[in-house]
DNA sequence: TACAATTTTGAAAGGGCTTTCAAAATTTTT
DNA sequence: AAAAATTTTGAAAGCCCTTTCAAAATTGTA
């Protein structure tokens, strides 16, 4: 069933039938009636691609991100959908797996499907930019990155100020204090750049040694349960750890609670990103919240008056907020 | 630039450029040399709509989701984008939350766009069968249903056996000794009904009182907290907790641990859904794996043959494995 | 009643591709 | 060297809409 059936079924032309699909005011009451009996009756459904053909956007945009399963990318990804459900368009979701050749293949297929824009959720994708193909593929779509920041001409950024929020959870610390403030470095992103030198800068600040106090693990609980055994190991004197990750950090409080030490008596600990896990552990961590909701509606506000090519383009900086638990 | 300006400007005909996008065998080598260098110099991307346009697809299929946020739906929606995407396909992500008028809504929205596909996740979404604006949407468009089922034409599921889920924990329990065993219910959809069966039936085949056993609450953390402080109220004798979800097991532990019970010595609990969560809290969760990766490859699996119209479809049934942590 | 103004309708032109079919060019066979 | 077989190419149709523009029908005005 396509238009010209609809329209002889009606007996009108396709352009009509296109009217009253399109519910525009110049048709006739009484062929309005006819044709809408024979939609019904049909159960006729236009076309979206064909429309798509024509408007020359499929209402569509693609959002690309390491993985979903990561709380803190599902609810980026989930207000990123939302938000653009409400303006009209769909959202495809993309995740990487974090491999670069991914993302670009992704980008790839969906500018061939021409999305109307992009959201690139996450520091990693910083380290596309440099690709060749990317600057080409993505000459004619805009970009916007979500936490992270990529240097070509349609792309813009919703940052979060990773430097700030460490440099909360040091101070509250310090307030608390704390003097033998270490801090966990667990990944190699942008982000986790930006989160050292925030910690060094503030401890400096705070007249302390920042070098001697950081510590590099793996990513995810393992990483902060060795942390921990390395630090206790070493003999270093501890009173406060700060993580890049509320994940890693719950990795500490097993770590220290499996060594006996009482958190945070002995030891205080904070997290990042406010995930659903720093509820659900004990003792209840205290967090830095990275506004993922707020970057998710900012994103998809820039990128749409991207795609609507208004002319004040800006990308913006979000301050994250020190959520205090009571694991410090 | 359309494939016509490729044409004119590599001086041959549009069916010779579309020859050569496409690959195939009978263009001279000379003529695809000559035409490919222009495809380069130009970074000349077909138009992903008109070509959806001959084909009738545009290689996309809708995943509707309750709530991307939470883990369960993250991991199966993950799942159905990674194997689709091997498969060529693309994935629209839609957050019904839980609403039906949302859903009919993104169905047709997406079933306009000539999805080739749809997955509803969750048996939330048995609800919106009897809603006669569905029949009609989905009437052409192959669905599967994952952990649900909809009794519709172009409808299969893929499902997991809940009541032996529960059965598995329950049988454990008492295994390990345990006769006063309750279950928590939290939810009122079929999945959560179906858990409740197979409580009652393996207490009544264990010689047990189910019925009795049984104590509703709201879902989530604040849920499990607030039916253990009514269950110790009602001066009832608790040896075990068994829970519909995660989460809520791990608002029992929280309630427990208040209330100074020591878990498992005193009161066993155990989850549903293998969350990350259960290995996140203490003491680690007893909880039953629910096969969400599985479920979503099957469930993929299903809808491409759906896709193909070959001929062989057969709804299936997913067996749930009990892992065994330090809560019981 | 004749004319102008307005409302309602339809024909036709895109939009950018794939695909079919026949023509042209080339190679092989006799 | 002519005929047959094969390879290579292009014209044109089709996919299903929206939109423009002009024609037809209706209403209002003089």
């Amino acid at each position: 069933m396509n238009i010209y059936d609809i329209a002889k079924e009606a007996g009108v032309s396709i352009s009509t039938v296109s009217r009253v699909l399109n519910k525009k005011e110049n048709v006739n009451e009484e062929t309005r009636l006819k044709v809408e009996e024979v939609l019904k009756r049909y159960d006729y459904v236009p076309s979206g691609i064909a429309r798509g053909m024509v408007s020359k956007s499929m209402k569509t945009v693609a959002v690309l991100t390491v993985d979903v399963r990561v709380p803190q990318y599902a609810r980026i990804a989930y207000t990123i959908e939302r938000e653009f459900s409400k303006r009209g368009y769909n959202v495809q979701l993309c995740n990487t797996g974090g491999d670069l050749e991914e993302a670009v293949q992704y980008l790839d297929i969906v500018t061939g499907k021409q999305v109307d824009g992009v959201v690139l959720v996450g520091s990693i994708f910083n380290r596309i930019g440099p690709d060749e193909r990317v600057a080409s593929l993505l000459k004619h779509t805009p970009v916007v990155v979500a936490n992270g920041q990529l240097d070509l001409p349609n792309c813009y950024s919703v940052l979060v100020d990773d430097q700030l929020g460490i440099s909360l959870a040091v101070e509250h610390l310090y307030k608390k204090g704390h003097r033998e403030i270490f801090y966990l470095k667990d990944m190699d992103t942008d982000s986790a750049q930006r989160k050292q030198a925030g910690f060094l800068e503030t401890m400096k600040r705070l007249g302390l040694d920042g070098k001697a106090h950081i510590r590099e693990t793996m990513f995810g609980l393992q990483g902060g349960v060795q942390a921990v055994e390395q630090l206790l190991d070493s003999k270093a004197k501890v009173s406060a750890i700060v993580c890049g990750e509320d994940l890693t950090a719950i990795g500490v409080l097993k770590g220290l609670k499996r060594a006996g030490i009482r958190v945070p008596e002995e030891v205080a600990v904070t997290g990042f990103n406010r995930s659903e896990y720093a509820q659900v552990c004990e003792p209840e961590l205290t967090t830095v919240d990275n506004k993922a909701e707020l970057v998710g509606r900012l994103s998809v506000q820039l990128l749409e008056t991207l795609i609507q090519k208004e002319e004040h383009y800006a990308s913006m900086v979000v301050q994250p907020e020190l959520i205090v638990g009571k694991s410090s």
